[in-house]
DNA sequence: TAAATATAGTTTCTTTTGAAATTACTGTTG
DNA sequence: CAACAGTAATTTCAAAAGAAACTATATTTA
């Protein structure tokens, strides 16, 4: 895989040396961190937009409606770290692939419980080792102890905010 | 600052128990990225949008102009890590504010050279040492070890991909 | 050097995304 | 229990972002 021109490959010509205007982008932690994100899940897209054509959207709420068997659209908020208005279209789209069923919410008219259908359970177990062999890929690099420094790390940066 | 719902404060109720559906969204490598990213990119985004209500992408061309006295739109792409039509928008908006002069480009008439007006500078200026404090603030329950070790994982997964 | 091809940057069009308003129902209070 | 406030989900509207087409200039090649 080819990999991106890197800020480096051109000289950055600082105009002063004011310790104010000495900010160095790719040494910013929010920069890395847009690079690295973007580079995890291009590389995740990959595999559901080339098996299925879907839409990160679509992956992220089937991701979470198959590995359980009810849940209700605010539920699904919650887990998914979509919006709300994210996982309304999310629905509509699975449902309308088929990939979806929903039934009334007996404690909340309001709500409904979904589930995938049947023929949505393949399509999530289908994509599931495809996932995990992405996510093995992704970290190929690392050792096992890496990996587990790095979910430690992010964990504690996103616990902390 | 609240903290998000967990995914462990809903139960996810397994459908089965074979190894190909079983998987569990909230280890996925791909679904943390995304947490952090968005965590890490929410606080950045909040100086810059309180202070100037700048977009996203103004803050970063902003941020790669204000290191250099002179860079064509294309060198902007490669250090941005954004589209080529997201940086001609970054442009057209800066300049707008009248925070960013161009001049033409003797060595490329398709082409030309951009550079941060006296304004443009100074809000550059004002910023740097806010993203530094937020950079901080986010990375502040890490010792400088783990601020390191993060940082090398990180372009460890990028560089590998 | 004229035609063909490639490249830098912008514009247009479409998709994606979120904020605000809306609908339909639930829960609370006078 | 009727009015009111609150909540779940959807729809509408507006902003953000990318793909493809386009313009203008540069480079290649016949």
């Amino acid at each position: 895989m080819k990999r991106d021109a890197q800020m480096k490959d051109i000289p950055t010509c600082q105009t002063g040396t004011d310790a104010e205007t000495d900010f160095d982008l790719p040494d910013f932690f929010p920069y890395q961190t847009r690079v690295f994100y973007k580079c995890v899940s291009e590389a995740v897209a990959r595999v559901y937009v080339d098996e299925y054509g879907m839409k990160p959207y679509e992956w992220r709420a089937l991701a979470i409606l198959g590995m359980s068997n009810s849940y209700t659209p605010a539920e699904l908020v919650t887990l998914s770290s979509m919006d709300k208005v994210t996982v309304s279209r999310a629905i509509a789209s699975l449902s309308k692939r088929g990939w979806l069923l929903s039934r009334s919410n007996k404690k909340d008219g309001r709500s409904r419980i979904l589930r995938t259908s049947a023929e949505g359970q393949k399509v999530f177990s289908h994509l599931v080792p495809k996932m995990r062999a992405v996510e093995q890929e992704i970290l190929g690099g690392l050792s096992q102890d890496e990996i587990s420094e790095l979910r430690r790390l992010m964990r504690k940066v996103v616990d902390g905010s």
